[in-house]
DNA sequence: AATGAATGAGTCTTCATTCAT
DNA sequence: CATGAATGAAGACTCATTCAT
């Protein structure tokens, strides 16, 4: 009897030393300006080894763009059980999120810059993610006005959509296009932004 | 009276022709899906017309991109004599803005999808583009701290990047991945948002 | 009545005009990296005037290589009318030849370098010249003979051949190729070597 | 026994194929007459197959120049070892030079009818080896007026020349030009031509 | 299972030529 | 006559995918 290979073990690494150099590639260059081989050369295979694992150079990327989101959206996923703070969960989001993006400055590029119109059915499924992420973080700020944090008279899904922005747009740029060396302080800062705006004192704001 | 040709404007007309049929294709797909053939065609005009005009496919794109982003950074030039009140210019800018992605739908999708990694010189004109942008709502916000309207203890540049962020990431996300059919009595509300933050009033929050 | 214009010399002028453009330009570059556009420019008219004057870029070829040939040709065009000797005259050949060549450096390259293998026509036209130069050596020769000068038994038709290959190939690539600055004396060696041989005497010769 | 497959060829058979369909079409049509795709028609492989082998046209032209000049060198690598008699050698050229000429009729248009003008690399190396032709004949005449059959008071360059111009361009044209079946008898009186001159006897020239 | 040689569909770009003005 | 804007045929080259080994 000829000894037992162990195929599932072998053919996953294999398939992830693919996918890594993939994502490694995809992250660097537009879909079109990678080609298949390069990846293949990276992930130290042949060509053809490629499409024994990925049906198409497209279904290589999406899954590539998927595992990217992936690591992502672990960022936001909020437990509410016992939540005491919602202020407090948000300065943990806010640094995890910054962590993670100075983490992986580069593997984010692909989520931020690449927007692969043509695979709609990707497109939905970005949609999809951040339709989750906008409701998780409603659920956040409806517990914090329930604990009295946060005032009840406003629209909670635009404060969530505030909070997203905050996140990806303005911490995200600071790092990643302003390279500025964002620190724990400074989140402090825009939590304390977003908390209380830029007015004067609500009290005199009505005068 | 018989019309008048305006055959000044013909040149210019075809060159036209070219530019938005450009942008719409390329609003459509991504850089390397659109073909030189299927702008012509749309254009109206031979292949070889579209080179008498631009010198390469990446030149068109260029000129498309400019001239998307031209339009869009209108909204953000501010003009500083005499400003009554920070908060208002805001108001003005959200709703200036708000009408501008509802109008040029479409064209915007370019600016914000097509991220053309490939293409620094355009690159770098973007990010400088931005940077001007924020140069000048920090500019705005310090008049309104001089005004008295702003508190004077924030980060006056996080504070633009958040309206930028209010702006760009926010507005745009609900009308044009979301279909949210925004009016102004929504953009007061958030507005109100961004002045007033989320938190209970800042006199109650130190208790 | 309209004032005459002089029509045949305005045309033949600017008829000029292109064909010298188009002379320098096809000395410059192969037949398909000259542009008809960039012979009209030089020429200075339109390109649509080209046209006017010429059928199409080949013919337009053609007689820029007819120009130049003919030009060339000249130098062996031999008057045999009281022709006093054949040596005097081969010296004055070969001086001729090497004048037009450094005189005409540039133009002679076309002669030279363009083989338009797909021109029929104008092949045949050449080999047509290139016979007739024979003949007129061979013509030549044999006066030589007849005046005693040349010797009897040799081969009219080989001796012509080695004299046109003294000229073009050998004066030819000493000028043009190998940039040697080549003087009447040099002739005198080259017509000697062409005349004695370079044999030892011919009286041991036998021997 | 079975005929054994040289599969190590049949790598360098394909290249061949290629390099063989090149030469064939170049040596029918200019360098931008010819297209890759009836190369590769010929080659009997396909378009892209080509450019496996090549990485352009431009090189794809230049191995068939070279593979073709590689062929004609040949003939003129003289061994001086021992070299007993310079008329004998150069009997031995002419033959060796007109066999070659006949039985690579068609090879050898490429050589004298293409002149690459932009391919400065592949004409540099063109003038190389003619340079070194040159040499290696020079050295046979200093051999021959050291063995006393040449006279000594000759410019050995010149000499050297037009031996060169005997074969390229007489017995060339009078073979490729005029169809003249050229047989070893003409060689001789070509030879005795290029030995004696056409001159009457040097002893009496000067008189 | 793994490979990489072979393929040809698809694209940008050039440029001779035409023709309306 | 003179022009040059418009054209589209033609060709070099790339690269995802296949398949024989």
């Amino acid at each position: 009897m000829a000894p037992v290979k162990n195929n599932k073990n072998q053919n996953s690494s294999k398939r992830d030393q693919i996918l890594h150099a993939a994502v490694d590639k995809f992250l660097e260059k537009d879909f079109y300006q990678v080609t298949v081989t390069e990846i293949a050369e990276l992930a130290g295979v042949g060509k053809g080894t490629v499409y024994e694992y990925f049906s198409s150079k497209e279904e290589l990327f999406k899954e590539s763009f998927s595992y990217c989101a992936g690591i992502y959206l672990q960022t936001f996923k909020i437990n509410f059980a016992e939540l005491a703070s919602a202020r407090i969960t948000m300065e943990d989001i806010l640094v995890t999120h910054l962590n993670l993006i100075k983490e992986n400055r580069n593997k984010l590029h692909l989520l931020f810059n690449e927007r692969p119109q043509n695979l709609k059915e990707l497109q939905a499924w970005i949609l999809e993610q951040r339709r989750e992420l906008l409701n998780e973080l409603t659920g956040l700020i409806s517990e914090g006005i329930r604990l009295g944090e946060v005032r009840s008279d406003l629209n909670v899904d635009m404060a969530a959509r505030l909070f997203l922005a905050l996140n990806q747009q303005v911490i995200g740029e600071m790092v990643l296009l302003d390279n500025i060396a964002v620190e724990e302080a400074q989140l402090k800062e825009l939590l304390d932004l977003y908390w209380n705006g830029i007015g004067k004192s609500a009290l005199w704001q009505g005068h």
